[in-house]
DNA sequence: TCTATCGTACGAAATTTTTCCTACCTTTGA
DNA sequence: TCAAAGGTAGGAAAAATTTCGTACGATAGA
């Protein structure tokens, strides 16, 4: 991975990593709903800068054109946090969690599934 | 928290919340070392509307300017934080640590750390 | 004293990101 | 057929963020 999203960007990205490959019209409702009001040409230029940039790819055979992600959401979203933990917790997974174990209420079941992970992980160490 | 800081003002909270309040001359001077060359009057500018927008605030009896951030740097990367795991996560904390401890390679003692947090967010909950 | 150095103030420029206007083509249905 | 609806292309504007040039005052050392 090369270019860093921005923020509307992403936006753009999760909706088709969620949805799949879709027009511009679908996004664009679909941001609409979720997020905020936009016109359906900005959400069509953004989408075609990041064609360009190469984050989108799209079928051009009909004249509704299909937009699909270039990049992995899995890849793409660890990289993101990976930045984050670095610039905001110094690199340090633990101090993230803590902060974010501390700050929200977490429900005894999040609990549990993150000490499955934590097995699974030692498990694979061993 | 209200105003959310950006990326290079983010750069200069984390000077100021790892050494303390400073003049310009020192954040300028950390930023020129531990990131990417930059003008001094560029650093001052931006800390100065960040005291316009009332991220920090400013000793201005010595000719030096002392600089302190106002925004807490718990509350600021806590506040953050939850934003992230929202757009990016859902929501969902576990979602983020699963992503978070497959990736990276954990060491054995982050591993027990978490563990620790975990037990004690357990006993809490009792 | 006087000049080099270091500080702030402030406006403006440059860059990046986001939004939209306009033109024009295709499809569809009355 | 032809007008309305919906599509893309592309440039330009707007907004947000970042950077810097210039002016000018204070300080310190020769």
């Amino acid at each position: 991975m090369q270019a860093e999203p921005t923020k509307s960007e992403l936006e753009i990205l999760q909706i088709l990593w969620h949805f799949g490959p879709s027009t511009v019209r679908f996004v664009n409702d679909q941001l609409n709903e979720q997020k905020r009001a936009v016109q359906y040409t900005s959400t069509l230029k953004l989408m075609q800068i990041m064609t360009e940039k190469g984050m989108l790819e799209s079928d051009k055979s009909n004249m509704k054109h299909i937009y699909s992600p270039t990049i992995e959401e899995k890849k793409t979203k660890g990289f993101l946090l990976e930045k984050f933990v670095d610039t905001m917790y110094n690199g340090s997974s633990s101090s993230l969690m803590m902060q974010l174990l501390g700050n929200k209420k977490t429900s005894k079941q999040e609990i549990e599934e993150i000490r499955k992970i934590l097995d699974t992980l030692e498990n694979k160490q061993l």
